[in-house]
DNA sequence: ATAGGTGCAAACAGTTTGCATGTAT
DNA sequence: ATACATGCAAACTGTTTGCACCTAT
């Protein structure tokens, strides 16, 4: 299997790399409509996918809601939701979270989400 | 609109008090289903979202899963969730997150979400 | 020329809703 | 008796898949 540079492709890929934020299917299809016309949503999510499974995309899922994705290769970060417009927002540093831990558990990962209104809602 | 005391309700309700841990409407039924029985996945839905709105229960999103309901009035706290039985566990303890926030957003809430193994798992 | 990609519509899974029937009050 | 609750099946929503057609290689 390889993979060609169609016209949607690109498109899909190029909205990722511009707006360097965390990205739903239906996010990216209203971005890609502007450039590419009659683009399926379906596309939108094979494309998704393979970009997933090629390692290109990773994938970020805040708390009751459906998976977005983000250009791989960056450093460890978290995120922040605003409850008004929406959007993801990457935010930088980490904190220590291994003192939660109850004895007897062992951690692999962790996560951590903060909601809020951003510098534009506010 | 008053809410009656019927076989099915009191049966999910005291399904929630009895394994005291986050459980989704699956979850729910695989449990009373051994009570009482032919009882509606509908009826799992419609009694959650009730007791959600009556406040007897408050939701659990973990990052792409979804939603999980565990009864209210706990103290503030974060959750565990184990990879292997997907069993959902409460942590006690926080952190301070607000040094996560970027100038000019606005914190309102935030969330930890420790994933690895349960002790009953490793 | 041909293996992959696309669009459309159908299929799916999880959740919600309409309706006739059942039941707590 | 009557309003609310239940079970079933149909409707919905977000995501995936099958298939005939299209296109990068």
């Amino acid at each position: 299997m390889m993979t060609r540079s169609t016209r949607q492709r690109r498109a899909i890929r190029s909205v990722f790399e511009r707006l360097n934020r965390p990205l739903g299917p239906q996010d990216v299809l209203q971005e890609v409509a502007q450039e590419v016309e009659g683009v399926g949503i379906a596309t939108v999510y094979r494309t998704i996918n393979t970009l997933y499974e090629e390692g290109v995309l990773v994938k970020v899922d805040l708390p009751g809601e459906s998976s977005r994705y983000e250009v791989a290769g960056k450093a460890h970060h978290h995120h922040f939701r605003c409850q008004k417009c929406e959007q993801v927002f990457e935010l930088t540093g980490c904190l220590n979270v291994k003192s939660l831990v109850p004895s007897g558990f062992q951690m692999t990962g962790h996560d951590i989400v903060i909601f809020g209104q951003c510098s534009a809602c506010r």
